[in-house]
DNA sequence: CTGAAAGCGCTTACAG
DNA sequence: CTGAAAGCGCTTACAG
């Protein structure tokens, strides 16, 4: 049992050895294992360091060191479901292996991408997990530059020496429309993410290429990866007649179920609707949400062990895995209202 | 335009101060404004700095300064929307404070909690916003011995030293249950939380003497703050013939409509349901969710206020908020299936 | 197996 | 306004 003085708050390593009897260095050695110390000593420097209550600083480790456990996880907004899954299943992987991880919301604003980067060369991290906001931002070679191993997530950097995860985006958006056009619907719109964005263009280039396939026209209206934004995209492809809405990200579905609603349609009866991602209240909506799920836990996990594997010294090229997106099956997608069907039908009360 | 050379990696003060032709003592004052120096001294060091691609170390400067610009943010789990808001609320203020933020997951576990801790200490973090799973670990007063501004939320901490942001838990409790008896419930059962967590406690009080106000004998089902246990203790008091569920938390909320679906009953029809938290997802549902909401984003801000305060060295006696919960009518409630309802009704169809 | 000494890369009194 | 020197608290060759 430790019982602390008071005064541990100050207590440098040098107080414990002149306690112990010993020199800090053999202080050191006792409690990182780090070379031979002899049995009796280690158990009195032990014994020691827990009645004084002594915590070594770890910030003068770091610098003599010249390493600092700790990895940088970089993304949008950690609201979206996509990415608190991720960011959780990193910090699982990191704990495990006794790094930190500081945590960087860039809002997709490229400035903040850029001061956010800038910290985590200056803390002089391990490694860093990024969905860049700005692929091509400097600081993420620089970053490499100071030994920091980085995986890029769900979108590709610019730099080659990063690890990628990735998802097939485009074949989301090919398997989206596929999945509409053959329930019978002609009149498929895409509320597309944000321009510029990896994930939004490959999700709405599959969905053009799946369409133009059809030998159907596109509708596309522009969405900007974020909750109204979907709302009003949504809004605009049903004013222009869409029978069926692929939404490019979890967000912006919920603005486009919105929206149908707002126009008096049902989801699936007057719309069908399917989303890309598949976050976990899809099960919960009226109807459940038919969506395209990535294997988000397993992308994190596989860029936890890309990161680990090189902050371990495994050196190799550069790796880049791509996963699939599954179509799951719920209830937003029917057959368009046809001639059986009235085109479009009052919701019946809105409690 | 800065032109780095590729060695900046390990370019150190000393090497961008020859370059200058000033000591390091000048560089370090121009890079910090710390000490006033010649505007053309100035410029001339900045440009040095910008020209080499020269990032000055934390690390060292960290040390030097006995000063770490990092606040940990200790909670269950971040996917857990309750604290993903108040995470990235935290991170928000933080952030415009110039603190970096140290993600840690303890998953209610005290171990993991404890070890969080030791690593809050040994990185001399300046604050830490805590969900204690474990209220009385002494860390937290080591923690505070340490020079830590610590602020306790959701769940008071043992440490008097400690600030505290906290929500009127025992209310909620209450008036989730006044409300469905004033619907006209009597069988109105209690889905709880971890047993010896103050919120899961303080909310199961406020309905247990709510029940006792009404003269009513109290059911309580123990969940465990997660989708299962919920779905668990929802399926029990179902099975107790509960006509309304008041459940603890969201996460339980998704199971105990899970619970409902597979009893082949119907909210509000069957059963009436109250969650307490208000997850962003609860508007999805059908029906939508009737909650009892606590203001996440403003308990958030004012956590992070309270730390930036003392960490800007404001002292004072430690201060304790409470938060009330704002009851959200939404779809989830109606009148207990009496007289002129049958009492069980198969669903129409599970699409 | 252990200690004395150097040094990680900064910042900051101190002196001028 | 600027520089030389000390020192933050560790860790680790080096010597014994």
């Amino acid at each position: 049992m430790s019982r602390p003085s008071s005064s541990r708050a100050s207590l440098r390593i040098r107080e414990v050895a002149e306690v112990a009897g010993v020199s800090p260095a053999t202080v050191s050695r006792a409690l990182n294992g780090t070379a031979v110390v002899r049995q009796a000593t280690r158990e009195k420097v032990l014994a020691v360091v827990d009645e004084l209550g002594y915590r070594p600083n770890r910030v003068a480790g770091n610098l003599r060191r010249q390493q600092v456990q700790m990895i940088g996880v970089v993304v949008s907004d950690i609201e979206n479901p996509h990415f608190t899954q991720m960011v959780r299943a990193v910090e699982d992987a990191a704990y495990l292996k006794g790094y930190r991880v500081l945590l960087c919301n860039t809002d997709e604003a490229p400035a903040k991408q850029r001061e956010y980067l800038g910290v985590l060369i200056a803390e002089r991290v391990a490694g860093a997990v990024i969905s860049p906001t700005e692929p091509g931002a400097p600081e993420i070679g620089e970053l490499i530059d100071h030994g920091a191993a980085v995986v890029a997530f769900d979108r590709a950097v610019a730099d080659r020496r990063a690890d990628a995860v990735l998802a097939a985006n485009a074949d989301a958006g090919r398997l989206a429309t596929q999945h509409l056009v053959a329930t019978g619907h002609k009149r498929v719109g895409f509320v597309s993410g944000l321009l510029g964005i990896e994930t939004a263009a490959g999700r709405q280039a599959g969905y053009e290429e799946a369409m133009a396939a059809a030998g159907l026209p596109p509708m596309v209206a522009l969405g900007d990866f974020r909750v109204e934004g979907g709302r009003r995209a949504a809004a605009d492809l049903l004013a222009r007649g869409a029978s069926g809405l692929i939404v490019a990200n979890n967000l912006m579905a919920v603005g486009a179920l919105k929206s149908v609603k707002d126009a008096g349609l049902r989801v699936p009866a007057d719309v069908s609707v399917v989303a890309i991602d598949d976050p976990p209240w899809a099960e919960l909506t009226d109807p459940p949400l038919t969506t395209l799920a990535q294997p988000v836990r397993e992308m994190a996990v596989a860029a936890a062990e890309l990161l680990v594997g090189r902050l371990e010294g495994r050196r190799s090229r550069p790796k880049r895995q791509v996963f699939s997106f599954e179509l799951r099956h719920r209830g937003s997608c029917c057959r368009p209202p046809g001639a059986a069907h009235a085109r479009v039908r009052r919701s019946k009360n809105e409690l």
